[in-house]
DNA sequence: TATGAATGAGGCTTCATTCAT
DNA sequence: AATGAATGAAGCCTCATTCAT
């Protein structure tokens, strides 16, 4: 039916508008400062409304890991994707990249997603939304991956197991995503986290890229 | 006075009492779920004692992170004093074995302390409590950067910025952490934390360390 | 919108029916013996409702003491704005009824009105709630003085400053009940606030109006 | 027994050690605000030691409340008692200056007076307590009323009931003080409790004083 | 007698959630 | 579907009082 049809975008379109909303004042004050009535002001609805579209305020929340957890796999897929098109030595720098724009999309929310780990959280998920995180974590993982197989695979790549990479590109993300985090509390100044993220995906890539072959000169070193 | 020293002694044994109660509920259930009951009953005490030793929650909260920061200044410190005894391909293993020990004196915590630093959270603490959370985070950073200048200046290493290898160095270290905590939340599997580290850290050493001269070839390869 | 404005009135009765119910239970116990849930349930509320409607316990006290401010106030204007039409004598017996009326009005929240004076309990007020007090406090001074102001000039009354005169005549009314009604809590009695109000009176009057000329002999002057 | 006598001074002594720094905490902070534990430290002494002289916190306040009527009990026997020594115009300074002083006492307890009223608190006291305020109290009416009886009998003053006149009097001096403190919370100035009295009590006395008899001009005036 | 650490009841307040409109 | 007033459970914290030393 169209007319079922229209509905159901309409009923996801709401959805979205909330979960814009819920997003923004969950990045400002964090999971537990933000109250459902300051998001349905933000999403210029009422409290009662939030509750037609989510279950509760932790299924609302996760949701929103999803949604970055679904923006990475895009991400992740089109990189994989256009493999082919990449020269070697940019898969690492798309990866960063993507990397970063997922950050980018929504800073705190990344931070705070990997305090989804609360089992206390995890109990009041519906089974469905549960799935689909995991399903998604492990998918990124899978995506993150590949990139190091194809790597190791054509000899870019010093041989070392691809999940193990993949574990430390993405942990060299977060973590320096914290690191500027906790630096700019204690400082008070501003973080540079595009910069420090570049040297240390330089490092990384430094570290596990194959040497030039001895008769082609490292270059002076 | 005997009697004085005793009755200190007493009392931080009390304090002792309800942090290690404290760190088991704050780990088994987060920060916001724990409430001061259950600490409290944790500690066989009742409600109003804790708030004779801390001052309020988020007090006894940050107390703990101090706790660990003290630990990771003490590790950091004994390595920077016994440096001239290290080899030079020692230094940052001690150093990551610091990091991996550090994890070990209380994982939970030290993942909960990246959260600190919400400022509604910030604003609650006593500012002495405030001044040595700090202070301990800024000796961390300058204790982990001497690790890296000494490696630049002996030649050891490329030449970056020490800072920023400190932070990428303890970067890689947290970001392994929730990395590693998020893998075992969705594959709901024990975690891999030593090995993973060990291969980020050995990966950062050689994307860092100066290769040797020309005239010994760095292996055919 | 006539919606709208069925609203807020309907938001404003719910006020009332707060203050109705605040009114008894500090009445009975005192402001500090009576609780929020006491109130709450004397309103036939939960206690969450009280805050919907009030921003803390000692603003909905205030909030009590401000409505006797207005009463007194708008009693004291009709007086100004009639004074006209009453003859001199009768000015300070209208002054005196309507402090009476407003002890009618309100008698506990009338003698609680005077422990307002904490600045512990000023500090936790909204600011609006605040001025308004300082304003209506400061316009009935305003109002008393002015009766005795026109009394002076017009040779009725001994020329005396209007405040100190406006200040006595409330001070004399202040006293007389809480005299009354320490002496209810000695003797167990009725208290015969009235009568003494108006001996009171009497007496305040004799004292500062001006004796009758000398032609009519009521002694020398 | 010398020795047991000694032991009940002690006591005593002990007692008043309490009863001052009460005063001083109640008068800082007011009944509520104060705690058992600022008093005690005001007294240099534990908490638990204030249980052993003061059955709780309300007796402890109410002996404070004993203690200014005590103190005014002597003041106005002492009026009394030489009352053939002061002419007649002094009678009613005297009882005006022992009002003063009663207030130099403790201007706040003589206000938080009022409150003992709550019936709670007075549920708390000691049936021995409770009478002694009771007692003191009518004394202190008796005694005052006894100037006016004085007065009225020698012709001074207009004939009024004497408990009345008393009331008056001493309603006047509460209402000063209150009316003093709510104008000083109002503009935040400085209060003239002592001139605002003397006017105060002018007037009073103007209103009772028998006018002179006709020939004997009142004094040109 | 004095201590002061410990208690634990109870107050104020917040806020996720519901439900009558 | 949307509202938003109302709910009431539950949390943090205070402080009068007790009791073992």
């Amino acid at each position: 039916m169209g007319i079922q049809e229209r509905k159901k975008r309409e009923r996801e379109r709401r959805r979205q508008q909330i979960m814009v909303a819920a997003k923004r004042v969950f990045s400002e004050k964090g999971l537990n400062k933000a109250t459902m009535e300051d998001i349905a002001k933000e999403a210029e609805l009422s409290p009662g409304t939030l509750y037609l579209y989510f279950k509760n305020k932790d299924e609302l929340f996760s949701s929103l890991s999803l949604r970055i957890l679904q923006y990475l796999n895009i991400r992740l897929e089109h990189i994989i994707s256009s493999e082919r098109e990449l020269k070697e030595g940019e898969r690492i720098t798309a990866l960063k990249e993507a990397m970063y724009d997922v950050y980018e999309f929504d800073p705190v929310m990344l931070i705070n997603m990997f305090h989804l780990q609360s089992s206390e959280t995890l109990k009041n998920l519906s089974p469905q939304l549960l799935k689909n995180i995991r399903d998604l974590s492990q998918s990124s993982i899978r995506a993150t991956a590949k990139l190091f197989t194809d790597g190791i695979e054509n000899g870019t790549f010093v041989d070392e197991h691809p999940i193990a990479l993949a574990g430390i590109a993405w942990a060299l993300f977060s973590g320096v995503v914290l690191w500027e985090e906790s630096k700019r509390i204690i400082d008070e100044e501003k973080n540079y986290l595009k910069e420090t993220l570049d040297v240390a995906f330089e490092i990384f890539e430094r570290g596990i890229r194959r040497r030039p072959p001895p008769d082609e000169p490292s270059g002076g070193e």
